[in-house]
DNA sequence: AGTGCTTATGCACACGTGTGCAAGTAGAAG
DNA sequence: CTTCTACTTGCACACGTGTGCATAAGCACT
């Protein structure tokens, strides 16, 4: 009871193996009644191709390799699923991987992505990955690469980004419109774009608002416990009235500090924060939701791989797509409501 | 500038392929300075190795394919996760599908899973899959699979589960220990396992514990909406002092009726669902979160399917592992701590 | 120098599939 | 009956890799 291939099939019905596979590609050329016979006796038998043999034979894989940071995060999770779906719908297969923050994990994967010669990969960087110069060896192996989210902007490959520096910015435009003045930004390692831009959107308008620049606490990472410490670090100090956080995690320790100190949200204290954060957003009001489209950049960044795997051209002004994040607060009733500025 | 194969090496360095692959495989009938020529040749050109030539050659496959209903709730993406760290911590890559709960889907995903030759599959099956007996082609093409959480008892292929029956007993059990005595059920649909052992845990412990069984609204899906649907027609009939949810999103918008409501969870209502439910149970005190060891059944689906695709003989009665789940209770500050009855 | 043994490398094939080309058949036209 | 064309199928090779077997070279011992 072994796989059945082309050549069983062949065999059984007294034909050559390449008579078959033509019959089953539909070729013009074939007889209709032995394709008819082919058809019926692969049905039959359960025959399906197997495609490590057609991509030595000089196909295209149809793998799509996926890296990531990790997957539990909700952007990630979210992102992952959606672009899943789309190369599912497209004929596609995904791989994931996780460098867990860690550049020398990264590294190990792309060794993997190109023993499996991936079709494509699509990339997010760790943390660690201040230069993602190891992915460039993809294009030696002609591997097309788009990165999103976090990504090395001195790569010449498609990129999908937020707008971070400009959600920055709106977020402390509106918490200073509200009325605060002591404005702090507890952020990730300023390592990758993101946090870079977010810190630069930060700075930036809070001098424009004329207001004091507050330390940016860096967490080491986004572990539970480096955000407990950087939060108590933020409050013994200096207290600030607003803070934007980098993480959920970050905003829950926040939370949980203000309750400490009996300080209201959005009375007492201005709280944003970026991740979808599912349920402790809805229930608990005037909390300011910084929004990712995570589906829509999936869906773009699954575009433009396509087209790279297709070796269709890239409309050059393509070959970065920034999003906007947008604002939310929250009513405390399941619902929220779009913040404009 | 192609890809570099065993073939160029051997060009280049006027050698036989076959002798190149001795040396790259450290053969002990490779003369050392021929093995380092090729290795330091190998290494220079960036060469390596061909999954797609080295499966057909008749070598395991490494990829493991991972079937789950989604992967953006939490249970499955910690579970993927979890997986798709070991995994390449023993040298497979994990390739992911995304049932979206669908049937259909679930049969496509199979197709997917036999052409691409994975060495095996862990697979929960999706809401509508009361009979899991098309996973069973996977026995004639000899790739094993291992179940987990979503199973199908008739399968006989080991199987990583939750106690679903008992949890649900002491869930009911401690809520009427607490006073509360119109304790219901929000379930999925009964049709997997998971939701009908449940359901008979909860309506056993009910009949034990003297109390009247309350109506198990089935929610026909895992949506807001039909949530928010279930919990309406739940508290406008006879309404319950209790409520057990299947799934955090019933919990959420549960609470946000209570608050409509005017009552306060754990005084006035009691409050258990499953769902690691990140921030939103640290904050709100008196939850009770029904945990299942995502990590534990992830690391031991794993074990047995390494196992299996080293052809491992199985110890008979590890065949299916159970695992318990526990209870825990939120404090509201960030803390919580263990129900044991 | 011949025999035997060890060591290092080459040859040929297999895995499953697709495709250019040759070859075979049959029917039609002369 | 022959010749030409159209249609159908078979043959052989390629893709990259690993391995059993044969071959060749080197060396020691009689």
């Amino acid at each position: 009871m072994k796989r059945i291939t082309i050549k069983d099939i062949a065999k059984d019905l007294n034909l050559h193996h390449s008579t078959v596979s033509r019959a089953l590609r539909d070729e013009k050329s074939i007889h209709p009644d032995t394709r008819k016979k082919v058809l019926a006796y692969a049905r039959q038998k359960g025959y399906q191709v197997n495609r490590s043999a057609l991509h030595l034979r000089g196909g295209k894989n149809n793998v799509i390799g996926i890296v990531v940071p990790n997957i539990h995060h909700s952007f990630f999770s979210n992102y992952v699923s959606r672009v899943t779906n789309l190369a599912f719908e497209h004929g596609f297969v995904v791989s994931v991987f996780q460098s867990n923050e860690s550049l020398v994990q990264e590294k190990e994967i792309i060794k993997a992505l190109i023993q499996h010669n991936v079709a494509g990969v699509m990339a997010s960087v760790s943390m660690e990955t201040d230069n993602a110069s190891h992915f460039s060896i993809l294009k030696q192996f002609r591997i097309p690469l788009v990165l999103f989210d976090r990504v090395d902007f001195s790569l010449d490959v498609p990129k999908v980004v937020l707008n971070n520096n400009e959600i920055l910015d709106r977020a402390v435009k509106f918490l200073a419109s509200r009325g605060f003045s002591r404005i702090a930004y507890l952020s990730g390692p300023p390592v990758t774009n993101v946090f870079r831009d977010r810190q630069q959107g930060y700075a930036e308008a809070i001098n424009r608002e004329g207001l004091s620049y507050r330390n940016c606490l860096i967490s080491d990472n986004f572990s539970v416990e480096s955000s407990q410490r950087a939060i108590a670090k933020l409050f013994e100090n200096d207290c600030p009235d607003a803070l934007i956080c980098d993480s959920h995690i970050f905003m829950l320790g926040t939370m949980i500090k203000l309750k400490e100190l009996g300080m209201r949200i959005s009375e007492d204290f201005g709280l944003a924060g970026f991740g979808s954060f599912a349920g402790m957003s809805l229930i608990t009001p005037g909390l300011l939701i910084l929004q990712q489209p995570e589906a829509d950049m999936a869906e773009a960044a699954f575009n433009l791989l396509a087209n790279a795997i297709e070796d269709k051209p890239q409309p050059e002004n393509k070959n970065t797509i920034v999003f906007s994040g947008s604002i939310v607060e929250t009513e405390g009733d399941g619902n929220m409501h779009n913040i404009n500025l």
